[in-house]
RNA sequence: GGGCGAUUAGCUCAGUUGGGAGAGCACCUGCCUUACAAGCAGGGGGUCGGCGGUUCGAGCCCGUCAUCGCCCACCA
């Protein structure tokens, strides 16, 4: 059926992979089937900022949940890998105020209604980019399934949650401090502040001791707090301070009566052992605030600039507060002293600025009734962790877990389903949007202005896509997921809170297992990062070498769960493997022109072939198990291997003369068979790696089906399985090496074909040897070749090759160098005594005789033995060589 | 202050039930051998971070130390 040799030697993705995409989605193969008796598989993919782009980490991370995906479908799964987007409140919402500001506006000057429409049509402008570039990747996730975290079945989930949630008393609002961001001018949750370790200073004060003409000195961080202080406190058995206790101190700069107070929370060592308490703005004082009924004096605006509870002060941005107070300080005779201080400072995670901890109403999520089922999930096993170690994260994360604060003073984003009644002050939450107030009947009601975190949503995105909370067909056909594939740096983020949400409202995990992988990081090994511009665009990485280049990229050679450095030498490593793939193929297709199928398991195959098809089913059946454990890493290590070692380096070479125009007709007939099915499944392995390739290829070969990617996944064939012809392929493979290391090292000239002599004292051995002579001929450039069961004439002017199985003597007349070849072979007997030191020291320790399994024994025993006689003959060849 | 990961060839990294130290790149030698020079054949190079322990046997298991990285953490 083809003429192949007008292929391209260069293969060109390019060319070929937008065609395939087309014809895979335009039949519908990216869609689960609806065979009743097979069996479900479901991923949901984390959905991306929806007016992102994809960076390498997502190239991964998609890559990985296509593997699977493209795999399990072969298998004759119903394979669902449904995909979507995610509104991303905060960074959407920065991003459009961006624009705006371009336009020399503010979101304010639009108003919220208009601002939000702003960013639906941002969405819609930017929403397209993820998918393109999902779909240039090879993704094969069901299109017609694509969600978004505000669509509307989403947000309906988001409003039941809530909802729920609130009835049963696990929502509730409050006024706690939290971490506010000055710049994104919102309430965050804890796990957004990043701590960034940095020098800052502790400045000592002193706080005159009212009536007295004591002193007590504190030390802060953040002079500028003081300002709202309303109190000191000093530990309850502290010595230094105990006659203070109950006195009270003047607060300098403000002149405010403040008590000194004792608590145990106070470290003794650290600083003067006196510490300013400002419940207001700080975590730790906060707390002892509520215990000593302190006042709360927030004195900051929501900008982070000083209010008018900050004095004279008031109007100061807090930077410029610091400076100010300190001076003062300093001026007015109250600063003691300035120390160096590192410490850990918190920073806004989308924007780097420096959070401020401060009392503010806010909405919260009662965690602990949440988390309990959520860690026994996890130890009783119905969530797996892979890598396992990942388990003690989760747990460790969870079993310390504080309430969530989840409303942020966002436009962007679901709304609180809350109203206040205006006339009574009843809060309404209710499943539909009330027009009433349930309690005094006013049609005076106003909505909460606060949005949902966005991770509020995401946590119920296995099932929210599903239809929940209807009771759908997807529900359940792929509820609960098989597997979720992200990244380490969202288990607290995102897949905790997955796990937590899944089981209380659906009564189940919302996935079986929960696969981990590392980052990917710039080749210095740096976390890819905007501020760096480090970035690589994974369609840069496409344009240039093409999809399945940057797909195998990603996975190959990968530990799981470990972060992976980006080389552009690798990618060439793999654009590399992809020709190489390409330039076999091209191969086997010029050579099966007159290609009839044959059955394979009842031949009588050579040697070669039965190696091959052996081996092949070795990796059949340990790329499935590999794949099995999620290590994709590893499995794609093995067809790498395989496929250009094995089959190309040696398989191929082997069949080249039996495919010529004078070899055995029916001898060719079985090596285009052998060739072709083993082709045919290496294609199929490596679909789920390498789409695009593999089907450009496939569809190429006879008999090939409408795609290779709902053919079947192979399974191993004990058929095509022959061990012994394992064996006897190494051993040829050991003296073919051999002579062509004599060729190399003697410089015989590549088209000089020389003699050889081997004689193989084994005679089952020698039989092989003797069938299949020819590959020692064609792989060797041996034109003549004696087999023997011993040396029987030893030539002069030959160099040799020496084992416990076969010797090697090659005549190089006139090549050969005496002193060259002795210094050779002093070479080899120091190893093979070497070789036999190791295994006699072992044989001759009466505890390894006694205690090494013994199959372990006899393999060293016929170690010694093999090392004995090598050396042996090494000897007696030097031995020659000399007279 | 806790936890995790890493430490293997010049570089980047594999090595999963403890019994042979490996790959890619780089390097050296020879080859445009009719699939592929993005290739082929051959070669050099590592006391597997240090120390101790378990074991007949440790890159792999245990302890400890060192260096690097990451995560968590309310000592002002």
């Amino acid at each position: 059926m083809c003429a192949k040799s007008s292929l391209p030697s260069v293969y060109d993705p390019g060319q070929v992979e937008g065609k395939w995409y087309d014809f895979w989605k335009s039949r519908g193969c990216f869609s689960p089937g609806n065979d009743k008796d097979a069996r479900p598989f479901s991923i949901v993919m984390p959905p991306p900022n929806v007016t992102g782009s994809l960076h390498l980490g997502h190239a991964l991370d998609n890559t990985l949940q296509d593997i699977l995906t493209r795999w399990r479908r072969m298998q004759g799964y119903n394979a669902l890998w449904l995909p979507g987007t995610d509104h991303a409140g905060i960074a959407t919402q920065a991003r459009v105020e961006e624009a705006l500001a371009r336009e020399g506006l503010s979101k304010h000057d639009l108003g919220r209604e208009k601002f939000v429409e702003r960013v639906w049509e941002w969405k819609h402008l930017y929403g397209s980019r993820i998918t393109s570039q999902l779909s240039l990747m090879g993704s094969s996730c069901d299109w017609s399934r694509e969600r978004f975290t505000m669509d509307e079945g989403c947000s309906r989930a988001v409003r039941e949650v809530f909802v729920r949630l609130y009835e049963k008393g696990l929502i509730y609002q409050g006024d706690y401090i939290i971490n506010w961001c000055p710049r994104c001018h919102t309430a965050i949750s804890d796990i957004e502040v990043e701590h960034e370790e940095s020098d800052g200073h502790l400045w000592h004060i002193r706080y005159p001791v009212a009536g007295e003409d004591e002193s007590v000195i504190v030390a802060t961080t953040r002079p500028e707090t003081m300002l709202g202080d309303s109190a000191v406190a000093v530990h309850p058995e502290d010595e230094r301070y105990r006659h203070l206790i109950g006195k009270e101190v003047v607060l300098p700069l403000m002149n405010r009566l403040i008590p000194i107070i004792s608590d145990s929370y106070v470290d003794q060592e650290f600083g003067t052992g006196a510490v300013k308490v400002t419940p207001a703005h700080d975590p730790n004082d906060f707390d002892m605030g509520l215990r000593h009924q302190l006042a709360q004096i927030v004195i900051m605006d929501s900008r982070g600039f000083l209010n008018e509870n900050a004095g004279s002060y008031q109007g100061l941005e807090r930077g410029e507060g610091r400076q100010a107070v300190v001076k003062d300080l300093e001026d007015q005779g109250y600063l003691v002293k300035i120390e160096e201080h590192h410490h850990a400072v918190g920073h806004c995670q989308r924007c780097d600025t420096i959070v401020e901890p401060l009392i503010s109403t806010q909405w919260f999520v009662k965690m602990k009734p949440l988390a309990e089922p959520a860690i026994q999930k996890v130890l009783d096993g119905e969530i797996r962790f892979t890598p396992e170690r990942f388990t003690r994260t989760y747990i460790n994360w969870m079993e310390n877990i504080r309430d969530w604060c989840i409303s942020r003073q966002l436009w962007w984003g679901h709304r609180i389903p809350v109203w206040y009644c205006q006339e009574c002050g009843e809060v309404i939450c209710t499943r539909t949007d009330p027009d009433h107030c349930s309690k005094c009947q006013s049609s005076d009601l106003k909505q909460d202005e606060d949005v949902l975190d966005t991770w509020f949503s995401s946590a119920l995105w296995p099932f929210s896509t599903m239809g929940w909370p209807d009771d759908s067909e997807d529900m359940h056909r792929f509820y609960p997921t098989t597997v979720l594939v992200t990244g380490r740096d969202i288990i607290f983020f995102w897949v905790a809170r997955m796990i937590f949400s899944g089981i209380e409202h659906t009564g189940q995990a919302p996935f079986r297992d929960v696969n981990i992988h590392g980052l990917i990081l710039d080749a210095l090994g740096r976390k890819m990062s905007k501020s760096l511009d480090n970035g690589i665009d994974p369609i840069e990485v496409i344009q240039k070498y093409g999809a399945d280049t940057l797909r195998f990229s990603m996975v190959s050679g990968v530990t799981p769960g470990n972060d992976i450095r980006f080389h552009w030498e690798k990618v060439e490593n793999i654009r590399n493997f992809a020709n190489k793939i390409w330039n076999a193929s091209r191969f086997v297709m010029m050579n099966l022109d007159d290609y009839e199928s044959v059955q394979l398991d009842q031949q009588k195959l050579p040697l070669a072939e039965r190696w091959i098809l052996s081996r092949l089913q070795e990796r059949i059946g340990s790329v499935s198990e590999l794949l099995e454990k999620y290590e994709m890493g590893e499995a794609a290590r093995q067809l790498y291997d395989f496929i250009w070692d094995e089959f190309c380096d040696w398989y191929i070479e082997l069949c080249k003369p039996r495919l010529s125009a004078s070899a055995d007709s029916q001898e060719k007939r079985l090596v285009q068979n052998v060739l072709h099915r083993v082709l045919t499944e290496i294609l199929r392995l490596l679909h789920p790696f390498m789409p695009f390739i593999t089907e450009e290829i496939y569809q190429n070969l006879p008999g090939h089906s409408e795609t290779i990617m709902l053919d079947p996944w192979p399974i191993r064939d004990e058929g095509l399985f022959w061990a012994d012809a394992l064996e006897q392929m190494q051993q040829l493979m050991a003296v073919i090496r051999s002579i062509r290391n004599i060729r190399a090292e003697f410089n015989v000239p590549p088209g000089s074909k020389i003699k050889a002599y081997v004689a193989v004292f084994d005679d089952a051995t020698r039989a092989v040897f003797e069938e299949y002579r020819n590959y020692i001929h064609n792989t060797a450039g041996v034109s003549e070749m004696v087999i023997t069961a011993v040396v029987e004439e030893k030539p002069d002017q030959t160099a040799s090759a020496l084992s416990s199985w076969f010797e090697i003597y090659i005549p190089l007349e006139g090549l050969i160098d005496i002193s060259r070849e002795t210094l050779r072979l002093e070479k080899e007997l120091l190893a093979a005594q070497a070789d036999l030191e190791k295994a006699e020291g072992k044989l001759n320790n009466d505890k390894f005789l006694s205690r090494a399994p013994i199959e372990v024994v006899e393999k060293e025993k016929a170690k010694a033995e093999e090392a004995r006689n090598r050396k042996e003959g090494i000897n007696q060849r030097l031995t020659k060589l000399r007279n």
